[in-house]
DNA sequence: ACTCCACAGGAAAATTGGGGTA
DNA sequence: TACCCCAATTTTCCTGTGGAGT
């Protein structure tokens, strides 16, 4: 077996060489095709610029401002356009303006949307992250946002998340504190991928919350050729790439709903599986790899961030999957976690809330589900796994308080045996 | 037509845990 | 340190439901 070096010709070759003689030679930084990279172009975008700009237009002149609601899918470039355009409004007036983006898909209570804004704020004193009353902390910002000379523009991304959760009054408390005690110094840019968000929220919220809505089609596969080439041209020579491999990943974005960071990533993976290979061209067959590469990527992210008890209810439908193909019902899959719970010493949750977690896991996707009515034997969910039901055993049992599940089987044996 | 299973999923109560206050 | 307040999580309780069996 050879060590690191490899002999070639009666000469000892460090195996970095090939690294140095690669073919594919980056001439720009390869994070321009990251999702942290922020772009100052934005090809297709330019009326929803157009009107945001007209929209906030206002505060130049020391009018209040709007309020906005961005829709669009995801990788339609709601979010990072409206973080270039309060970027540019800042540049402009930024003695006048401040912008605080939230992700409420990450502070998806009211109370944690207050605290973060308040972190924005210049001049604002420390809001503990708990043990206030919300109370306290309205009082406390709507003050100190009066006191200073300046319009706060809170983005809420994902807003949708904090009505969901919360319902429509946590929405309610942000815009009154935003539009009215404040002395209309604040202002909401509301991002959703929700269409029907809007229609859904309760007639006094829509009468403060939106004067203007603003739509992020999805883009299609020559929009996204638009948006790839000048990003790749940055990063690749001519000679590196073949035009079909751009082609390829702005197919695939655009059957993901007109998914502009997919089409990105792709494009990102792809070179750097070329480069691994030493190829000297990104090809369409780096492509098709990185697209595997990618989904397993997101299988693991996705499992990795699930709390202990979803990854059991995760692994529960797996062995019911393996034990009834087809037939795996919530009842079973609620017994099965049960066991596993038992088998690794930890108390198990009600059903109501497997059932909830259920749910949750067929929102991210690493399930189906549908609702069978069996007649007189009840009505219950079917659950079935979405695919690669091998990675996500793998990825779940990376997690060491699970790994004694290793050796489970989804035998029917199992079960016996915990029954004796 | 009626019953009844095995849940779905809404609502409210109970528990947990961080942080403030005296 | 003991106690209070609050948000988040989980449990308890509940009503609703589609269709096979009677």
């Amino acid at each position: 077996m050879v060590g690191y070096t490899i002999r070639d010709y009666g000469k000892l070759m460090n195996p970095f060489d090939k690294y140095e003689t690669q073919s594919i030679a980056l001439i720009g930084d390869l994070s321009i095709l990251s999702v942290i990279h922020q772009p100052e172009d934005f090809p297709h975008r330019e009326n929803q610029i157009n009107t945001m700009v007209a929209s906030l237009s206002g505060l130049i002149k020391g009018f209040s401002a709007t309020n906005l609601l961005l829709y669009g899918k995801t990788g339609t470039g709601k979010t990072s356009v409206a973080k270039y355009v309060t970027g540019m409004l800042e540049e402009k007036i930024g003695d006048k303006v401040t912008t605080c983006y939230v992700n409420c898909q990450t502070y998806d209570s009211p109370y944690s949307i207050l605290v973060n804004l308040s972190k924005c704020i210049p001049g604002v004193s420390n809001i503990p992250t708990s043990g206030w009353t919300l109370d306290r902390i309205y009082s406390e910002l709507a003050d100190q946002i009066k006191s200073i000379e300046r319009t706060i523009i809170l983005v809420l991304d994902e807003i949708d998340k904090l009505v969901e959760k919360n319902g429509d009054d946590s929405l309610y408390v942000i815009l009154k504190l935003m539009v009215e005690d404040t002395g209309s110094r604040g202002s909401i840019i509301g991002i959703t991928n929700d269409s029907s968000f809007y229609e859904k929220l309760d007639p006094r919220i829509k009468s403060r919350m939106s004067r203007e809505s603003i739509m992020f089609t999805p883009y299609n596969a020559e929009e996204l050729k638009d948006i790839l080439y000048p990003r790749v041209a940055n990063v690749l020579s001519p000679q590196s790439y073949d035009e079909a491999a751009i082609s390829l990943c702005a197919a695939i974005g655009a059957r993901e709903h007109g998914d502009a960071r997919k089409a990105i990533d792709l494009m990102r993976i792809s070179i750097e599986m070329a480069m691994r290979d030493n190829s000297n061209k990104v090809s369409v067959n780096h492509v098709y790899n990185a697209r595997d590469t990618l989904e397993v990527d997101i299988i693991r992210e996705t499992v990795k961030t699930q709390p202990t008890h979803s990854k059991l209810v995760l692994f529960s439908v797996i062995l019911s999957g393996e034990r009834h193909p087809n037939s795996a019902t919530t009842g079973e899959v609620s017994g099965l976690y049960a066991d596993l719970c038992r088998e690794i010493g930890i108390q198990p949750l009600t059903s109501r809330r497997v059932s909830d977690y259920i749910s949750e896991l067929e929102d991210l996707g690493m399930i189906n589900t549908t609702v069978k009515s069996l007649g007189r034997y009840g009505r219950t969910r079917y659950i079935k796994i979405t695919g690669r039901e091998n990675d996500i055993k793998h990825f779940i049992l990376e997690d060491q308080e699970l790994e004694p599940l290793k050796n489970i089987k989804g035998t029917r044996q199992f079960r016996l045996d915990e029954h004796i």
